[in-house]
DNA sequence: AGTGAAAGTAGTGGCCG
DNA sequence: CGGCCACTACTTTCACT
């Protein structure tokens, strides 16, 4: 199971209908595409940089601000989507709010022998509430951990518990992250 | 300026309607409002955790969802909104798409005389269109840059040109990322 | 606060430049 | 392939509970 398993899929009314025709339920940082060959014209380009903006604009809006009709819109969203260029559309929720204000990044380096199971490691650490990324690395670390906690308590508890008194974890850093700035992926 | 200027401002009609009777327009990574105090509740989590899955789907979903009335739910995320818990709804588009299929995490540790300008140099870097997300840090390195390039040539040349001859810069470290998960913020 | 109905808009599919 | 039109469905406001 991946970091997030059943959010998108269990309750109640299951298939029910998203705009721009959505097929695939797209699970966080899961690609579900090899990614196309078509090299995206401008309007493409225009397209996912106003969606990268704002994901829940209409589609009439974006074709107005593309200078294309609503229903071309539509088709071409649904053509990045269906190519895999479009993974989805996520709420961004402040961790903050969630009373998660300390972000931190562990930097681990894991036991020579345990890098077999690193993946393992990895996904067990993106199912913990207080982690929002993992990067598997190739370099002086094995992996990097970016956390969202409570306060300085609940940091040292999470290193702990998870990833210092483990067998696997021959080292951690832990370092504060005072700022996150997060670009957009399309940026012309 | 930040990471983002201009991509939900500039062109054609300018201020028209976003579902969730949007107000502010969140750019990317950018807080506006401190997060209040008001705990949220059951049916608060269940809205955030769907739209953290898939930020399309309609309100009419999201009430059937998480049990309540469209135009109560319609109200709890404009509620939501308002508050600053939801910052905004953003698409996620797969770098491979765009032919950046290299990624990469370089370690930035500033000359000690640098540090002060780090806001600036940190904002900076999140303008350059390879680079995805800037940690500002605590500890033992400065910056961390997250980065997404065509090939290792382009990793070199941008480490080079916005790094390693920069003077504010007193040693870099790459690390090639081989998976990245990210997780939702609202687990349960 | 939450709900249900009513009016306004937007998404969807078929057909035509 | 892109634009237009009609039909259906959803979003959003408001008076009521």
């Amino acid at each position: 199971m991946s970091a997030q398993t059943s959010v998108g899929a269990g309750s109640s009314g299951a298939a029910r209908r998203t705009p721009f025709g959505a097929a695939r339920r797209t699970a966080f940082g899961t690609p579900p595409v090899p990614a196309a060959g078509v090299p995206l014209d401008d309007v493409d380009r225009a397209i996912l940089r106003a969606l990268e903006a704002d994901g829940r604009m209409s589609n009439k809006d974006l074709a107005d601000r593309v200078g294309v009709a609503a229903s071309t819109c539509h088709a071409r969203v649904a053509a990045l989507r269906a190519r895999g260029v479009l993974r989805g559309f996520h709420a961004d929720v402040s961790p903050e709010a969630l009373g998660r204000g300390l972000q931190a990044i562990i930097a681990v380096r894991l036991q020579a022998a345990a890098r077999a199971r690193l993946g393992a490691f990895a996904r067990g650490l993106a199912e913990r509430p207080e982690v929002r990324d993992v990067y598997l690395l190739g370099g002086a670390e094995d992996v990097l951990v970016h956390v969202a906690v409570q306060d300085s308590p609940a940091l040292r508890a999470f290193v702990v518990e998870h990833l210092s008194t483990r067998h696997e974890v021959a080292h951690t850093q832990t370092s504060l992250v005072f700022e996150h700035l997060h670009a957009p992926t399309v940026t012309r």
